[in-house]
DNA sequence: TCCTTTCAACCCCAATACGC
DNA sequence: GCGTATTGGGGTTGAAAGGA
């Protein structure tokens, strides 16, 4: 995607705040300070038990089809990716009239070998699925917390609002007038100020990735009323530099580097919130 | 309390765009 | 014109919230 501003010659046209997170990416330690908002853990094999374990492998050994694929039915993940795997452990009968698609799962899991099946079996979960709550837990340690009546009345210093999802859309959508159809990832007020925000942590450029993008911008560029609406982006979208020190253009980047509206680093969203004090 | 739905992340692949 | 990079669209996953 074609960049409109210069971004080796000017800079000092991008919006102040998108700024600074890009230069927190180039100057500081900054995927290691964002542990602290993210803390990714190290990605560990699950053991399974004994007993299940030398179950597996006899009914694999001694091509046991029909036990083996109840096993996976019910009791672990599949060892690889299977397309149908979602409906063989939801559906009832779903594989006894398809002979053809148990051969083809049976040729699948033969091709292995009772080790490399076990090894599968075991491997760690995936890591992203992990981070979707992870800013609004960092969120509640960090910032002090007020219920909607106590938050409505502040009217000097930083407060995040503390309210389930159905409560928090409720306040923002009738006390704020927004018309949001969930809760913001951020609800928070500096002095009389409101300020709501969506979080996202992006760690690749693509379509999903850019989709998410696109929804941070279209939340902030509709604006209503008093009330400031922010994007607070993490990961790929604050990189300049490929590894042969190419300029990156990738969608997500651009888009979230000429944005006009504010978008920090979480890293940056307390010195934001004290920019209205 | 248990089950279902929602949400937010990623991966993979094919089609298209781009650069040489 | 061909090979590589980017984009867009499909799909999977696990945790938390919401509902029965």
């Amino acid at each position: 995607m074609d960049r409109v501003i210069d971004i080796e010659n000017e800079r000092h046209e991008l919006n102040e705040w998108v700024l600074k997170s890009i230069e927190l990416f180039e100057n500081t330690p900054y995927l290691d300070n964002l542990l602290e908002v993210y803390p990714l853990e190290s990605a560990i094999p699950v053991h399974l038990e004994p007993r299940l374990k030398r179950r597996i492998i006899s009914a694999h050994q001694g091509r046991r089809t029909t036990e083996l694929i109840e096993i996976l039915q019910g009791e672990v993940k599949f060892p690889y990716d299977e397309p149908l795997a979602f409906m063989i452990k939801q559906v009832l009968y779903c594989l006894e009239k398809n002979p053809k698609q148990i051969q083809r799962i049976a040729n699948t899991l033969y091709a292995m070998e009772a080790e490399e099946l076990i090894i599968h079996l075991e491997s760690a979960p995936k890591l992203n699925t992990q981070m979707g709550p992870m800013f609004t837990t960092w969120l509640r340690k960090n910032f002090n917390l007020l219920n909607s009546k106590d938050f409505e009345e502040s009217s000097a210093g930083i407060f995040i609002l503390s309210s389930s999802e159905t409560e928090g859309k409720d306040f923002v959508n009738n006390k704020l007038s927004q018309n949001l159809r969930k809760r913001p990832d951020l609800v928070a007020k500096v002095n009389n100020t409101y300020i709501i925000g969506e979080a996202k942590w992006i760690g690749r450029s693509g379509g999903n990735q850019n989709h998410q993008v696109r929804d941070v911008l279209d939340f902030c560029k509709e604006q209503r009323g008093a009330v400031i609406r922010i994007g607070i982006i993490d990961g790929f979208p604050w990189a300049i530099r490929k590894l042969n020190n190419s300029i990156i253009n990738d969608k997500a980047n651009v888009l979230v580097q000429e944005s006009p509206y504010d978008i920090v680093s979480s890293l940056l969203l307390n010195d934001y919130l004290k920019s209205f004090l």
